[in-house]
RNA sequence: CGCGGGAUGGAGCAGUUAGGUAGCUCGUCGGGCUCAUAACCCGAAGGUCGUUGGUUCAAAUCCAGCUCCCGCAA
């Protein structure tokens, strides 16, 4: 079919090139205006876009959707549908109308949980056993259109909300090309959401980094895979910033220990709250990369009872 | 030119302020002790101190350029 192609960061590159494999024609692709990123600003261009051109598939970035810029290249495409993932930003309804079959939109998790910007990050964070992703038939609400299909996956107990990125960005990638193809043999059965059951995944904060060590070790271990690699749980360790990569929970447990009180250095064990704790197996210092804590002690010498907050 | 930190044997660090023969905690290899060990004891190997140039009798250390890494900020 002959589509335009909508996404910005690595999330999508993945479908890009599955499409073009499935035989698709991607006429044109949007993404992302280049942004100034890193240090110095370097104004860098978005994943899709890179890879965009690599096929020598054109490649728009308008600043806005509803200038009228973006409507009159889709008038001039005339695609058959207009594949969304990951683009960052609300279609106008005669956006959405313009391609033959509507806009079709791959989200990370199994619709309608998790709508909005971070649902792979908000899933590992709420400690969910299960997610996924989904097709939708676009409408002018945030991830509210009819659901297509879904694929779903088990969240690893220990899986960091990286590691489940790459997966969905895999299975998005096949679920859109499975979508397509159903949807070319007319075996599309699309199904309203039950907006009841929804919840809504907000964009991830500086705030959320801060851990805090009265809560379990579950919630506290949910937090620091559910923000890995990006932005990174924090605790604050002798007045300086630490950031917190890998963790995995502990059996022991001191309770004459306060919460966040070091009550093993190997592992390296933090008290938390209810009776439990939990390891530190990956940290990094400021200015320093990340590493294996027991690298890190060797040469920071860290005592028994030091309390992180 | 956005701000700041860093580069020292395989790993993580100290040493740089007041230049003068490279050190710590581990790891590795060999030996010892032990029923045994990730424990303990003895010994060994392994570094052009990121790179280029400058100052000096002498540079990891002072000066200048370059490369790469990291944090903040976006």
């Amino acid at each position: 079919m002959k589509l335009i192609f909508m996404g910005t960061p690595d999330f999508a590159v993945p479908a890009i090139d599955a499409l073009i494999a499935a035989g698709h024609d991607i006429a044109a692709v949007f993404s992302q205006p280049d942004k100034p990123k890193g240090r110095g600003y370097t104004l860098t261009p978005p994943p899709v876009k890179v890879r965009a051109l690599a096929h020598g598939i054109p490649v728009w970035q308008p600043a806005s959707m509803r200038d009228g810029e973006a409507l009159k290249i889709f008038e001039e495409i005339q695609p058959d549908v207009a594949v969304v993932i990951a683009y960052g930003r609300i279609l106008p309804k005669e956006i959405l109308d313009t391609p033959k079959y509507g806009c079709i939109n791959v989200h990370a998790s199994l619709l309608p949980r998790y709508r909005g910007a971070a649902p792979i990050q908000w899933s590992v964070i709420d400690g969910e056993a299960v997610t996924g992703v989904t097709t939708q038939q676009m409408d002018v609400g945030l991830d509210t259109g009819d659901i297509l299909m879904t694929s779903e996956t088990p969240i690893g107990p220990d899986e960091t909300a990286g590691e489940l990125h790459d997966r969905l960005s895999e299975m998005s990638a096949k679920l859109i090309v499975d979508t397509l193809a159903a949807l070319e043999k007319g075996e599309l059965h699309p199904q309203k959401q039950d907006d009841a059951q929804s919840c809504y995944a907000r964009m991830l904060t500086k705030e959320l980094c801060a851990v805090d060590w009265r809560e379990d070790a579950q919630t506290v271990h949910n937090r620091i895979r559910g923000l890995s690699p990006w932005p990174v749980a924090v605790a604050v360790l002798e007045g300086k910033k630490l950031k917190l990569h890998r963790s995995a929970l502990s059996h022991l447990s001191d309770d004459n220990a306060q919460c966040g009180e070091v009550i093993c250095l190997d592992p390296f064990t933090v008290q938390c709250g209810n009776h439990t704790a939990i390891e530190l197996l990956e940290i990094q210092a400021e200015g320093r990369k990340r590493m294996k804590t027991q690298d890190y002690l060797r040469g920071h010498k860290i005592e028994l009872g030091t309390v992180l907050q």
